[in-house]
DNA sequence: GCGACAG
DNA sequence: ATCTTGTCGC
């Protein structure tokens, strides 16, 4: 598929910050709620600077794998947190245009709307793809929230600000929760029912189960 | 000011 | 992310 290629690469923070503050206006929060072809994306990171990108298409219906491809490379970013994407994105938009398939959905590994600047990595890549996207990090970023309950399904709002900007959702019933956020073109809500559904047997999603694994194993 | 901080 | 063994529980 195709990809719009990242700008003038930030040479610094405050540049690729001023970027996510530019790119963060096009981000849309609604958009369908029913998907095809769910693609999970991951990197794997193998000494120094050198990583390896994942991208898995599953079926939505059968959770059935249909296309995967890898592409090496190197972090193109120190990790600051807040601008952890510019590390990765590079390699994930290669591996992207290597599909030959066009996702419906992308689900990241890490966050969307819930970021510092409200522009984490499952924003980014929706717009730079134009695709519905969202963010599933397993460690709490920003934002307060409650603990949700201990039952598959439950889950309560991440507050940053003033607003929610996610959900901590419990995919296995006492289990760790997830951290589900919007990434472009799609509401809160279909992003937790997607998740929810993706993530039917294990804590993470299927999607970037399948991703994390061909990034160790390629 | 200090510490914490997606992966 | 990664360096790393055994252990508890379904």
């Amino acid at each position: 598929m195709r990809v719009k290629r990242l700008h003038p690469w930030p040479a610094g923070i405050a540049e690729a910050e001023a970027i996510q503050d530019r790119l963060r206006s096009r981000v849309e929060l609604t958009g369908p709620d029913t998907f095809t072809l769910v693609a999970g994306l991951d990197v794997h990171y193998r000494g120094g600077d050198a990583l390896t990108a994942a991208v898995v298409v599953l079926d939505a219906a059968t959770l059935e794998p249909v296309e995967q491809v890898v592409a090496h490379g190197e972090a193109a970013f120190p990790y600051v947190p807040g601008l952890f994407a510019f590390r990765e994105l590079p390699a994930l938009v290669t591996a992207l245009e290597r599909l030959t398939t066009t996702p419906d959905l992308l689900v990241c590994d890490g966050y969307g709307l819930a970021h510092p600047r409200g522009f984490g990595l499952a924003c980014h890549l929706g717009v730079l793809t134009g695709l519905p996207s969202l963010g599933v990090g397993k460690t709490p970023f920003v934002g307060t929230h409650e603990p949700p309950g201990e039952e598959r399904g439950s889950w309560t709002p991440i507050v940053h600000e003033g607003a929610v900007v996610g959900r901590a959702l419990r995919t296995r019933r006492g289990v760790k929760p997830v951290y589900v956020s919007q990434g472009h073109r799609i509401s809160l809500d279909v992003a937790t029912e997607q998740v929810l559904h993706l993530a039917a047997r294990y804590r993470l999603p299927e999607p970037i189960r399948h991703a994390d694994h061909l990034a160790r194993h390629p």
